[in-house]
DNA sequence: TCTGGGGTCCTAGGACCC
DNA sequence: TCTGGGGTCCTAGGACCC
């Protein structure tokens, strides 16, 4: 059996930890840039907002609802994010994080000495207590069927946090009332065509015979359903490395000066290589992109981007940077209201052990990884970007994103602690 | 005025090999 | 008249996830 931890609003639950008395009123969590609504609370879908709303469009629903809105803070999220995990993991083995709220645990031989429900209804009420983060949790013979059973869980407050799907009529049950557009691995195209065939609940597809599933569809959509039959064939477990690194940003205003596009791909790269070496590992392919909004309706859609590979894997922050502003140069046109721009390091390789190359063009590597060292160790103790490449820019450029509603970071700056008047 | 960011996996088709 | 068979690797684009 499998069990699925989703925590509930994830974004906003956090929120409402450090304001506590945002309980019970609609809160909502920005993307960058204020942008478009990411996370919501039931409240706030109740006055008819939804993800992916961008905040323009809906301000007087927001004003009018009294809706508390905050800009996202990853940061703070993430932490809170390892903060659940820790816990978890004492008490399960198995586990994997699948995503920043949810994991899965591998319950084999837990039901030998527990009852699978209360057990995890016991951990739900542990991670409440010790972080105030409320999670619901679904168990099931497979993954799919345990996601499933989380939000059931989290929709009716009978299983007081936990669904538990274990058998063979209660599997039935739950795949003839689950809306088939929420499944796991049915997006909007697979839905569509799905529903062309007369499919409009996970049971119809469960029901239908395995030729005719492989006949029309491709193997994400056999495979869901071969889980919703009850057959476990779906592998999260976390890679060993990742295969790409991105980090990309829409500006706070269109830039049309080469200068800006500069500063903020140099920024973006940096950041890339902070996260690379943070894994200890190397990036053998840079990619760069730039693009003006594809909302102006006077404005050509413009995007541009290009790859280069590298002569030798590296995490060199001024190799990749030099790499990057060579290949913005490539596809930079000018008179371009620029809207957003992105880094993109791929064939990514563990640092060691690393098959050099006999005419590297860069001499001193040791040197250099030395170098690279002194500064992460510099900005670890004295804060993020205490030392950087010049070309950066001094953080005041126009492209630096929006978060007018940002929460401190509470649970990683020292400088930033939550302060309590009593 | 204002519309997010970071990923993975699969497939078809082209290029190439013997 | 009739013009093979069996592969691999790479890439772009699509679909999906959170």
């Amino acid at each position: 059996m499998f069990a699925l931890v989703d925590c509930n609003s994830f974004f906003c639950a956090v929120e409402r930890v450090f304001h506590p008395g945002l309980r019970g009123i609609p809160v909502c969590v920005l993307s960058n840039n204020d942008g478009c609504i990411v996370a919501l609370t039931p409240e706030a879908k109740a006055l008819g907002l939804k993800r992916g709303d961008p905040l323009f469009k809906v301000r007087d629903v927001v004003a009018q609802g009294g809706v508390r809105v905050f800009s996202g803070n990853l940061m703070l999220y993430a932490a809170m994010s390892r903060r659940i995990n820790r816990i978890l993991r004492h008490h399960i083995h198995y586990v994997e994080t699948y995503s920043i709220d949810e994991c899965f645990c591998n319950l084999q031989g837990y039901d030998q000495f527990h009852n699978l429900a209360d057990f995890m209804r016991t951990i739900a009420n542990t991670i409440d207590r010790y972080t105030g983060i409320p999670v619901s949790v679904g168990i099931a013979p497979t993954k799919t069927l345990a996601k499933m059973g989380s939000k059931f869980a989290k929709q009716y407050k009978g299983y007081r946090a936990v669904c538990l799907i274990d058998t063979e009529e209660k599997r039935r049950k739950a795949l003839g009332l689950f809306p088939l557009a929420d499944v796991w691995g049915i997006g909007r195209n697979t839905l569509r065509d799905l529903q062309a065939y007369g499919v409009n609940t996970p049971l119809d597809l469960a029901e239908k015979s395995e030729t005719w599933v492989r006949s029309r569809f491709s193997l994400p959509v056999v495979r869901t359903w071969m889980e919703l039959r009850g057959i476990p064939c779906i592998d999260t477990a976390e890679p060993l490395m990742a295969g790409s690194i991105t980090t990309s940003r829409s500006f706070g205003q269109k830039v049309t000066d080469l200068s800006n596009p500069r500063e903020a791909v140099a920024h973006f790269t940096a950041a890339c290589a902070n996260k690379l070496r943070a894994r200890n590992a190397l990036a053998g392919t840079v990619s760069v992109f730039v693009a003006n909004s594809p909302f102006a309706p006077t404005e050509a859609w413009y995007g541009g981007g290009s790859t280069r590979p590298l002569f030798v894997p590296t995490a060199d922050t001024l190799e990749l940077t030099r790499t990057a502003l060579d290949i913005l140069t490539e596809i930079y046109r000018p008179g371009i209201p620029y809207k957003k721009a992105g880094v993109i390091l791929s064939d990514i390789v563990p640092a060691s052990p690393l098959q050099l190359r006999l005419f590297d063009p860069v001499s001193g590597r040791s040197h250099r990884r030395r170098l690279m060292q002194v500064v992460d160790g510099l900005n670890h103790r004295f804060g993020l970007k205490r030392v950087h490449l010049a070309v950066e820019g001094d953080g005041e450029s126009p492209w630096h994103v929006k978060c007018a509603h940002r929460t401190p970071d509470y649970l990683t700056d020292i400088n930033q602690l939550l302060t309590v008047n009593i």
